[in-house]
DNA sequence: GATGAATGAGAATTCATTCAT
DNA sequence: GATGAATGAATTCTCATTCAT
């Protein structure tokens, strides 16, 4: 038996022959990257596929055409995690304040500060090409994101820690700063350095702060933010 | 005197033939249409012309090339009103609140309900694309629309209006709702008509609501802003 | 009688309106500038008429298409002199040597030096694309061309001056050199600079210097060369 | 051994499929004949790729534009051959009109019959528009060829076996009966065929027996040339 | 399975030619 | 007659996709 065989694949040169089971993903990672980057039709199959490391014959081999690689590009990056966090979110114990705070910074842990947080680009750039595609995302992952959100104002509102609110316009106002956050990151934020990137922290906590404030019913006194 | 003589020139021009001055404008109308509903990328040159009215050759006639073409239409729809804003601004007399309320309502008036609008979703989309085409909005439209909010932010605190802020990043959470609702207006709200569009109106009351309470200083008491 | 028109028409600014019958002549030598330096199929039409003073409407006003301009071209430089020639010959009194140097002199008197020397090369570069112009050309220019050189060679042979030649042939050593010079004006002379241009006396006396001696008896006795 | 074994492989390649080692030399060739017979600017490059035999996309895998292809047509039929030749004439025994027959024979021979011969006819018609390229000519072929013959001239005239000359334009008398041959074969000559084609043979004799006549010192007296 | 040479439909761009003014 | 805006056929070049190896 050579050693060349006992050290893990990845390991060795991967000149050619890496996992195989593993080739779909990095395409499909280097395919996100690439159309967020430069947007689907900008986007060269063949760059997709050098910067997965093979050619651009294998590209075809997993995916029919460039059209099916976005579509899998997005439904690979759909966060199927919404049941995940209606649960949380069900067991959370806290003020609705503490709620929202959690549900902003955890999102920017799990998917804002991601390579997934791409896709958010990805289909607000291209969704009037891709109208199926944008309809699937509406359906998949915009709708559960808002109606998580939804539950957690109608929370507040009704344990009387927020005002009476627009409940269903006022979940714009937990959405539109992390979309313009990943917005900022991925186009403006990527090419105008001496302006960006912005600090994703301080931004978060200044958001939260006039948000919540916002938001909260206000007291003869108040509690922090 | 009849009628027609009333209206402008340009609306009686023959609908073909020569109208060398009218050429350019309804070019890059219909480019930016183009541009912000499909891409840069993936609008062809050709269709651009339909859309005008003319023939390929015609729009060739007017820009060097279809990258030429794009950076005429972020040239042509840079607002260059900050100056004139500026000046309404200094002689207001209201409260700083009654600012952020005018601003953002003008704003939607002047700017987001209009085609222009649509230079905000295509240099987000395609910043990556044209670095150079991004720096240069950057600097003529972002910087000096953020330094107008940072004045009247300032203003807020320095009169006592609004609580201590993080002026620098606290922009954002007057740019993020508007530049949500032009991306929701250009990209899924072209196409996914079962839950789009939003009411503008509605909209914005509902974040000015939530952002100004967040924003001013809470009262003993407060009248609702 | 306005002063203006006792000037000479060219004499006044000529922004407007030269001589009308002028046009056309104006176009030919333009046409044949720009068809020698970049062929026909690089020389655009507007260039042409550009350099004409005119607008491109007007070069088909005269010309039909771009391909009769080129015709015209050929015809208008096609030296109809022959017959005027022949009799300047027929009537030499001196050598056959001396007719020889007369005809290369004379020649690059009132064509090589020329721009209709340029016709040359034209035909030499374009005679593919369109074979009847060349056919035509050999017709008007080149076989008088040859046949006058034909009588001259001949002419020496007869008196005794020349030795015997493969007349048919031997006309390309009094026409090659020519050739060659004006190959060398209209190519690489016009943009190899270090090299070129070449002096025209120098080089005809050196051509006619070699050929004269190598056509003539050789006086007393000798080996073949 | 079977003797298809010695045949090179190229020769057995398939017409059709994988035969990248093959392709540019196939397409630099088809793009000589073309270029020479119609021009560059005249030549589709479609035309090209056609007459190679593979598509027009085929073309542009192998060079990036219809003019680099150009570029590569000339690099590629640069005679790099005059050190070899500097090498033959120095070894050379025989009298100096020798050298000279020999060298008028033997570029026939090697590049005056071949396919080659079209880069004088493509460079003296492309030389305007494409002068970096000219220049580089002058460098790596005129020039060379010239200093070779100007040495044969040299030799002569220091020998006693020509007369004194004006060696720098004497050059010319040798140079200007090939590229006429030249011009004549790849212009007239290819369409005016009842005049045409010269025979090579008698015409290079004819030209070297008025030529050597020409240089050589004359015998015993001589009148004047 | 993987490759990359080959393809050809499609897009940008040019330019001879037309024609309303 | 002259103009130059407009046209669209023709050309260069790109790139998704195929397929022989």
């Amino acid at each position: 038996m050579p050693l060349s065989e006992l050290a893990p694949e990845e390991d060795r040169a991967p000149r050619r022959g890496r996992r195989k089971e593993a080739r779909p993903g990095e395409l499909l990672d280097a395919a996100l990257d690439l159309f967020v980057e430069k947007g689907f039709a900008a986007t060269r199959a063949e760059e997709v596929a050098a910067r997965a490391g093979v050619s651009k014959g294998t590209l075809f081999l997993y995916f029919p055409s460039k059209e099916e690689l976005f579509k899998a590009v997005v439904r690979e990056n759909i966060s199927g995690r919404f049941a995940e966090w209606e649960e949380e979110f069900k067991s959370f114990e806290g003020s609705t304040a503490d709620m929202v705070r959690y549900c902003m910074r955890v999102w920017w842990e799990r998917i804002g500060s991601t390579p997934a947080s791409g896709i958010t680009k990805l289909i607000i750039s291209e969704a009037r090409n891709f109208p199926d595609i944008a309809a699937f995302y509406q359906q998949e992952v915009i709708r559960p994101a808002n109606q998580l959100i939804r539950r957690i104002l109608q929370r507040g509102v009704e344990r009387g820690e927020f005002r009476p609110l627009d409940i269903e316009y006022a979940v714009f106002s937990i959405v539109a700063p992390m979309v313009f956050l990943i917005m900022t990151k991925h186009s403006l934020g990527a090419c105008v350095p001496q302006e960006y990137p912005l600090d994703p922290q301080r931004y978060i906590d200044a958001q939260l702060e006039t948000l919540l404030q916002g938001l909260c019913v206000r007291p003869a006194a108040g509690g922090r933010p």
